[in-house]
DNA sequence: TGAAATGTTGGGGCG
DNA sequence: ACGCCCCAACATTTC
């Protein structure tokens, strides 16, 4: 009778969860684990998430009679000491791919290693893993399209694994989930269980949800806030409790069926692509969480605000899509694809606040926060990242609401005192008498001037730095 | 996965 | 009838 943990960390589900599987096949006796790691943080809306996905994990090991094992703590010192209390033989997990992570999850390898313990590790998470993708010079690719063809290239898909094989459970101590504290004590995320269901059923269902109702017209709603065109399934595919896979699988063939749209399956299957293109930076430049990916970036003069920053926040800058954008992020712990692009041109140059400070803030509100995925998306609206939007491409929130909230349905969803403004004149509430809403923070065309000013200076320190560094070869 | 400024064209009003 | 100007509409360039 051989014993193995099942360690789970970003892979909250049963289904098509390649350590579950191989721990299951291959010993008489599994114990599921979650540790709550001390050394990661974790945002606010994050731990809200956290607490219901490990319930709803929970749930799935009972039906397979089981049940997860929670701990807290130091990950080595938790395993070590449940390795020598339950005499495990085998230790699982599926790979995460964030530099402390990488580096946590090595040591701990090692470790068991050397105590005489079988140590597997396996793909969960991506399509592609970032040390399989390179160019042709053997080097990383920086932008975007090429790498995405490369990556298709490698992919073959399998059917799923069935599991046969039903392993016992070990009685062994867990910690009571709601004694750590991870649903927030003020009841700011009342409104998330109207939005969200965590854990694998509810992932299921919101892919089910969007195949029938949204994918044929991905391509062209996607941009549209009031649409909901969109597959929301960013904070189950963070947290693992669906893996791409069963995503990729549900999909690939509604290529040949003629009913289908095939641009926009391709177009949506691009956006798992820029998933894992984040990822795939993130692993071969560790800094982009703080560190501009461009160099020349590092001289630029951010103001950093605090009071403009609060602002932005709030969700009170004075622009309806703005506001709306950031009012929908607190009250859903998401905000639409294209808003957050808006919010985070006029927060970089519009306000000229940092993109880390932005960065930040989204990480501690949103529900699919992830450090690639986040830090990728910001530096590239910032103009500092790989494959940037380039600096001068700037939104003007205004032009971006008259395109793509034509009839202001999204932000009369989310900013209730322009509900009443009739037309047009929602794009603009400034321009009504009587509105009770902020004047705007910023003049955005003053803003716009300033801001291709700031980085005309930003691009003519870089060339006096290179000239020097030429005088000194 | 912009926006604004600038350039070009062509139809129509009008002297 | 003709040339001139205006300006919308579209294209190109620039930031």
């Amino acid at each position: 009778m051989t014993k193995a943990i099942v360690w789970f960390r970003q892979d909250l589900r049963l289904r098509d969860n390649p350590a579950f599987f191989e721990a299951c096949s291959n010993h008489d006796l599994v114990i599921p684990l979650y540790i709550l790691d001390k050394n990661s943080t974790l945002g606010e809306a994050q731990s809200w998430w956290l607490h219901h996905s490990l319930k709803a994990l929970n749930n799935s090991l009972k039906n397979r009679g089981l049940s997860l094992v929670l701990r807290q703590g130091n990950p080595l010192e938790i395993l070590l000491e449940l390795i020598k209390t339950l005499s495990i033989d085998s230790v699982y997990w599926n790979r995460c791919y964030e530099p402390l992570t990488i580096a946590r999850d090595k040591k701990i390898k090692t470790t068991l290693l050397e105590q005489g313990i079988e140590v597997e590790s396996f793909n969960g998470s991506l399509l592609n893993e970032p040390w399989t993708i390179k160019n042709k010079s053997g080097d990383f690719f920086k932008v975007f399209t090429p790498y995405w063809n490369a990556c298709k290239q490698a992919l073959s898909s399998q059917p799923e694994k069935q599991l046969a094989h039903r392993p016992a459970g070990v009685e062994t101590d867990s910690d009571d989930l709601l004694e750590w504290k991870l649903l927030p004590t003020l009841n700011w995320a009342s409104q998330f269980p109207d939005y969200w269901t965590p854990g694998e059923e509810g992932a299921q269902e919101k892919l089910n949800q969007f195949i029938d109702q949204h994918l044929n017209n991905y391509k062209n709603n996607r941009d549209f806030p009031a649409e909901n065109a969109t597959s929301h399934l960013s904070p189950h595919l963070h947290f693992g409790e669906i893996s791409p896979w069963t995503i990729l699988r549900a999909i690939e063939h509604l290529k040949l069926n003629p009913s289908y749209n095939l641009p926009s399956i391709e177009r949506f299957l691009s956006e798992l692509g820029w998933r894992e293109f984040s990822v795939y930076l993130l692993y071969h430049f560790p800094k982009l969480p703080f560190e501009n990916f461009k160099k020349e970036f590092d001289a630029f003069p951010w103001q950093n605000d605090k009071q403009l920053l609060l602002s932005w926040q709030k969700g009170l800058t004075g622009y309806p899509l703005i506001d709306a954008g950031m009012r929908e992020l607190w009250t859903t712990g998401y905000m639409h694809n294209r808003v957050r692009m808006v919010v985070a041109s006029f927060l970089t140059k519009g306000l000229l606040i940092d993109w880390r400070l932005g960065a930040d803030w989204f990480l501690d509100t949103l529900v699919d926060a992830d450090l690639a995925n986040n830090s990728a998306s910001w530096q590239w609206v910032a103009g500092c990242g790989a494959d940037a939007a380039p600096y001068f491409r700037i939104f003007n929130p205004i032009l971006q609401s008259l395109k793509f909230d034509p009839d202001g349905l999204y932000i009369r969803q989310w900013v209730p005192e322009l509900a009443h403004v009739k037309g047009q004149q929602i794009h603009t509430p400034w321009e009504v008498p009587l509105v009770n809403y902020p004047s705007p923070i910023i003049n955005h065309n003053e803003a716009r001037t300033r801001a291709l000013d700031y980085y005309k200076q930003l691009k003519k320190k870089d060339v006096n730095e290179d000239g020097e560094n030429f005088e000194q070869i």
